[in-house]
DNA sequence: CTTTTTTGTCGGTCATCGGCTTACTTTTTT
DNA sequence: AAAAAAGTAAGCCGATGACCGACAAAAAAG
């Protein structure tokens, strides 16, 4: 056995977070179906799935990232505190563009969607299992151009490499004012604050304006605290 | 597994519709258990459901309401035309306040939440089956309070005031799709949407469209909150 | 079983916006 | 000093937004 952590069966122990039951029940039968991987446990809210990580020592834990009460990413967040080695999956029925990277700066290694096929999630689990980051060729290409593009590391937030003015307009964006209303706010003419939407769509590869309008208020709602600007 | 021919096995025949595979994995596993249930066919968008509903000739069919194309609600109403005996049970992720009562008058018999027990979800699949009416605790009461009291304005988010149409692009506007790209998917001209995006933002108060693609993301981004405005 | 209201569906017009391109000053960096 | 990056802005053209009216079908009211 190459794996890790050898339990008395050899299997590969996983934990499903997930407040739908009879989701939970058939991602377990797919699981289990599988010869080297076993479904450990189940929980359905935070402070269950923090217990059942303690009290079951899984090898892989797979969350939504929708629960009841918290956020599957400070859930993910909590647990990667404290078992830096755990491998987790996320599961989730949203769009990954937005969710995708903060579940893995938060210390998941895979994202998949629940609309995909029962294979590819067998597949997912087993990239991760393996070490391996796991998300969709859409999100894998977005965060490679961007890698590329600068000396910048996966960990940090992509709104580095805004310049100021740049960054100004991006939180105004996110705060749902218009173009021209930014324009008149900072000062500047119209088509300048345009200038500087394209070149933050591109920075941060977003194709659309409204791609990027969901970005910017979404970054405005949540990480204005913990995604600083430099 | 089994081949789908016509089971004369006596046993209640049921179509899923929904467009998570280890979801609906789940649900038939869960059904098939069930000894006078029986899973004849699984779909995971209008058309192919259509279609299953034609060939297959379910008793039942459980539907999502959230499928990839269209709106589960369009699914029924469409179903509820020309098969106006067969049962429909809706079982959505969302919350039910919102839904429930539109998927009730498009002439489902049934609501379920996603969230609810495996053993709930049979019951509901019992009642319906048996020509009743199946919601959770809260909705009954609350229609049957609404029933009594008359009026129907109990607190409620200013999204119930949208008619079925206007609730669904204004989901879409809130996932980030242009106004064409809505038209499309919808099948319906730009200019109609247009109208709908009109008429949304005069019911809840919105005076530009940018705010209220605001005002949808961020009701897109905590689904099963409960907003207020006004 | 009519009448009225609501809902669903489009079209037109005109000003503005979005997407793409080019361009010219200041600062920084090298 | 040369080169690169940042800040500023204009032009073009198709798409979108705002506001208008319209009409058939469905639902509600009477």
């Amino acid at each position: 056995m190459a794996a890790s952590k050898t339990t008395s069966t050899g299997k590969h122990r996983i934990l499903i977070v997930d407040d739908h039951p009879v989701f939970r029940h058939g991602l377990a039968q797919l699981i289990n179906q599988e010869n080297d991987l076993f479904v450990c446990g189940e929980a359905e809210d935070y402070q269950s799935a923090l217990k059942s990580v303690n009290d079951l020592k899984p090898d892989m834990i797979i969350v939504d990232i929708t629960l009841k009460d918290t956020s599957g990413i400070d859930l993910i967040k909590e647990i990667h505190k404290t078992r830096r080695d755990l491998a987790m999956l996320v599961i989730s029925m949203h769009d990954e563009s937005l969710y995708a990277e903060r579940a893995l700066r938060a210390g998941a290694r895979g994202y998949i969607m629940k609309q995909e096929a029962s294979e590819s999630v067998v597949r997912a689990i087993r990239e991760v299992r393996q070490g391996s980051i796991y998300t969709s060729k859409k999100m894998t290409d977005q965060i490679f151009s961007r890698f590329i593009e600068g000396n910048k590391k996966l960990a940090e937030s992509p709104l580095h490499s805004l310049t100021d003015r740049e960054l100004e307009v991006f939180q105004l964006i996110g705060e749902g004012l218009g173009i021209s209303e930014i324009g008149t706010r900072l000062h500047l003419s119209v088509k300048t604050i345009g200038t500087y939407r394209e070149r933050i769509k591109e920075k941060l590869n977003l194709k659309t304006s409204t791609e990027l309008l969901r970005y910017a208020i979404n970054w405005v709602e949540n990480e204005k605290l913990s995604d600083t600007s430099s």
